[in-house]
DNA sequence: GATTCGAAAG
DNA sequence: CTTTCGAATC
């Protein structure tokens, strides 16, 4: 089963590109983040006949807006926490695909360091950390996916002088990221790939791409008994070279 | 000679439909209108390469803008009226080539009957005709083309009882068309065609454009020594049928 | 730099 | 329906 994440940045602009890539990847179960359209504008008919038939979507204007689409059934599925209070940003979609639970996040930008922005951006990370003890354990096969806003290690940045104490690269972000991973989660792409400097998203600006200014933010983690089912990790930088790119890319595992 | 008038409604998203077009057609003079840009994002370089090296341009942003283009040199060229106060908005441009006089207009479209917007159009009509005798007379090779947001007579509208009294077919607007033709110029099209009912602008909204519920408001009117030179008059019809077209064709002429 | 939205215009 | 703009966000 190959598992994908993908963060669009605007599932209108981006639809012809996604099934391209989806023609070419063949995913299993696709993660979506930063759809920026209400569900009624979802294109499930079009994904549906690229062989995706079951979604779940939670879209919403403007910003956030995520789904999960599958060639197999989604089973349990739930749009954002259980948890607690109903977050109102569109960041999480949760089902059970062939008995691994994945979680598809769009964790928050944070924006600016010492705004609510960046306090609700930890917050979430609590949230979901709590949310992964809801009818799993570590010793389950779990999944936690998607555009996570953190670049956590020295290897995830151009420059780890430059990015020190800096949004995406903070302690504060990095201890958050540590916390999640020591639930019992392993980066599945680093885990393999311990020294490779390979990001997940450049900037539009400053031809940040063609200069290789990235980071990796977009991850796969999983439970390490899921970890060693995992037979490989791709991060597609393809589509990323295209006309009218998503800033971000995405990535792939393979599970046996 | 072969001379074009084109409202193109934005040049920078119709930028590429233009030079398609100038490839097809080769004509050696154009005006054209509505290239809502700033004259520093004229592209004159793109423009230049197709071969139209001498250029007058009078930008504007948002709204307006309107351009002459030319194989060969423009003589004697003028933006806006030379009579009275200057013109805000950017709807005329002049100048000679090989001899002809030409006028490239985007008459005001006039919005709404009785607001200031129709009674600017009906002005600025009035100080259009003023400036044809500026340097030149009906007995010279005078060329006033261009959208003029005027459906002349019965056949330059789909329903003529549905539009009579109504913007764009209005006796106000046609006594004030008349006046311009009574100076001495000729409808180059309709004199070639008296019966024909063949549009060259559709409404981007209701689908017009596959029902034909369009207006004839683009006109190449010559003097009448002109008018004796024209072997050709031919609405273009085939770029309102691309992918993001302008909702205006593109209307040519060849002088002999 | 790219995206969204709503307003204004045609 | 298409375009432009300015504000907001990332």
């Amino acid at each position: 089963m190959r598992v994908a994440t993908f963060n669009v940045n605007s599932l209108r602009v981006r639809q012809q590109i996604l099934l391209d890539w989806l023609e070419e990847a063949q995913p299993d179960v696709v993660c979506l983040q930063e759809l920026k359209m209400k569900d009624e504008k979802f294109p499930a008919k079009a994904i549906a006949e690229a062989g995706y038939e079951h979604q779940v979507v939670w879209g919403q204007a403007t910003y956030n807006g995520v789904a999960m689409i599958s060639k197999t059934p989604i089973e349990n599925s739930h749009t954002g926490f259980r948890v607690g209070p109903k977050d109102k940003q569109a960041r999480l979609v949760q089902g059970t695909v062939n008995g691994v639970r994945i979680l598809g996040c769009y964790a928050p930008n944070g924006t600016k360091l010492s705004t609510d922005k960046f306090a609700y951006k930890l917050t979430w990370y609590a949230r979901l950390m709590r949310e992964l003890s809801v009818g799993t354990t570590n010793a389950d096969d779990v999944l936690v996916c998607g555009d996570m806003n953190i670049a956590h290690t020295a290897n995830d940045v151009k420059n780890p002088n430059e990015s020190a104490g800096r949004l995406h690269y903070h302690p504060l972000e990095h201890d958050t990221f540590n916390r999640l991973l020591a639930w019992g989660l392993v980066d599945a792409y680093r885990s393999r790939n311990p020294k490779s400097k390979d990001f997940t998203w450049w900037d539009y600006r400053m031809d940040a791409f063609n200069r290789d200014m990235g980071l990796r933010i977009d991850y796969m983690l999983a439970t390490e008994s899921l970890n060693k089912r995992i037979t490989d990790v791709t991060q597609w930088k393809g589509p990323r070279a295209l006309e009218k790119p998503s800033d971000h890319i995405p990535v792939t595992i393979d599970i046996a």
